[in-house]
DNA sequence: GCGGATGATTACCC
DNA sequence: GGGTAATCATCCGC
């Protein structure tokens, strides 16, 4: 938008003005002036026909001003000048001056009382919010340092994201920059035609009635005028805006790969709940807080998993045996401290003191915790190799009791060696001929390929079950 | 650069 | 609305 197209549009609303004021003046001339007297102070001779004498000469006199008004603009600059101080000068000048004056002064309070009445544009409103909301209208804050910073934690990595984050700032600190300085120029430029139109209009005033209403109602005129394109300023910034902003969005649909630990973390959760991998949603709202994703992209996760580990059990069997491990020696390390725990207690007061935590056994699944018993016991995975195998049949027992049964924590160990013996006899069927531990096949997986919903996967924090036993989430 | 891994999206189903 | 399956697009190790 340029100034020239400003000026225009001004100029076209001034002519609009120019002719009402011109028909005005036809009016006057054709009809209105019987009847008005003295106003304002200024001497006003009786109309014309009042005082029966002189009526028919003032008259003439009046019809000759206005015929020479309505006629000056077809004369030559000199020719004009001329018959312009000629009117000045007219004897009758002030009457007609004051007469015309009332009448504007009416006319301009009407029209002015309907346009005063504006609300404010709706869209424009939308437009300033949007501006300030983006941090482009505004004073300066580091504009859509929010929306960079949301779209940054929703990518799953803050950090990786400071560039491009860095880059929309900058990019919108560009259309900030541009956006003021464009209004800037619309607002001197306003002023500017304001000026001129106001001179403009006090030197017309000389020789036709212009009243500071008109020339206010003239000023607003302008400024409607002005902040029209202003508006269009405003939307073709918020436009620019939205642009920067989509492809900003975009970026941050660039995929990236979750961190490791966030990876394991939804592995662990994945293995250990394999008969049924479907978290609940207040266990992926955790596994989500844990791996500073959002809901949603576990809820991916688990989606792509499930297809994944379906597809090609074989090939995620390894996986399936590390995480078994890992999980195994949280498990031993937990059940070991949770022994000593209750050694340490009388043994005629279970639970005492202890509070299993879900960092250090997350294992919930009955076939989970066979598979965990059955590698340590046959060191059938190639992969499963338990540190301090010295002290595992320590470990076992409280693991029976503790992770298993927790609140059963050391009531009885001889109780519980029989129990292990007992889960151990049962799992060992479930190694193939070959020795490999199929503990982790998808036990849950009915024939058609699909999971069987047999229970219901429990929070995150919730592995202390024991076989058999009801799971801890009833969400479902 | 290639190919597998993987996160996201989409259409469809229940 | 959540799940599945197919697919896309990108990442990443080689």
């Amino acid at each position: 938008m340029s100034f020239s197209i400003c000026v225009a549009q001004c100029t076209d609303s001034l002519a609009a003005t120019m002719d009402d004021q011109a028909r005005i003046m036809q009016s006057i001339g054709g009809v209105s002036l019987a009847g008005h007297s003295v106003q304002g102070g200024m001497a006003l001779p009786p109309p014309h026909g009042h005082d029966g004498t002189d009526g028919d000469g003032r008259k003439q006199d009046i019809g000759d001003i206005l015929h020479q008004i309505m006629t000056i603009t077809d004369q030559s600059l000199d020719e004009a000048q001329a018959k312009k101080h000629g009117l000045n000068c007219h004897r009758m000048k002030p009457a007609l001056f004051s007469v015309l004056c009332e009448i504007k002064e009416k006319t301009g309070l009407s029209i002015r009382g309907a346009q005063e009445e504006d609300p404010p544009d709706p869209q424009l409103m939308r437009l300033d919010n949007m501006l300030l909301a983006e941090g482009v209208a505004g004073p300066e804050k580091g504009g859509g340092s929010a929306a960079a910073a949301a779209a940054a934690a929703a990518s799953g990595g803050a950090a990786d994201n400071s560039i491009e984050h860095s880059d929309y700032r900058a990019k919108l600190t560009q259309i900030r920059q541009i956006y003021h300085t464009e209004l800037e120029k619309y607002e001197q430029a306003c002023n500017e035609f304001t000026t001129h139109v106001m001179n403009l209009l006090r030197e017309q005033s000389r020789t036709r009635p212009i009243s500071p209403k008109e020339i206010e109602r003239m000023v607003g005129i302008i400024h409607r005028k002005f902040s029209s394109i202003q508006m269009q300023l405003k939307q073709s910034t918020c436009e620019a805006v939205m642009i920067l902003r989509s492809r900003f969005l975009d970026a941050r649909r660039k995929r990236r790969n979750f961190s490791k630990q966030a990876t394991e973390i939804l592995n662990e959760y994945f293995y250990s709940h394999l008969s049924n991998p479907y978290p609940s949603e207040e266990a992926k709202e955790e596994l989500a807080k844990k791996c500073s994703i959002t809901v949603s992209q576990v809820s991916n996760w688990f989606g792509n998993k499930r297809i994944r580990y379906k597809k090609n059990i074989g090939k995620f069997q390894e996986e399936a045996n590390l995480y078994a491990a890992k999980t195994a020696v949280n498990a031993a390390h937990a059940a070991a401290a949770a022994v000593q725990n209750s050694q340490a207690n009388s043994p005629t007061t279970p639970n005492s003191g202890f509070q299993m935590k879900d960092e250090e056994f997350q294992l919930d699944s009955a076939e989970s915790k066979n598979t965990l018993l059955t590698n340590m016991f046959t060191g059938s995975s190639g992969s499963f190799n338990l540190p301090n195998s010295g002290d595992m049949f320590l470990r076992m027992q409280s693991l029976n009791g503790d992770s298993y049964q927790g609140a059963q924590v050391g009531a009885n160990v001889q109780s519980q060696v029989d129990t292990l013996r007992h889960v151990i006899s049962q799992t060992a069927g479930y190694n193939d001929p070959l020795g490999r531990n199929t503990m982790y096949g998808p036990h849950g997986l009915s024939a058609n390929g699909g999971w069987q919903h047999a229970t219901t996967p429990s929070s995150v924090t919730s592995p202390t079950e024991g076989p058999g036993s009801v799971h801890s989430d009833t969400s479902n």
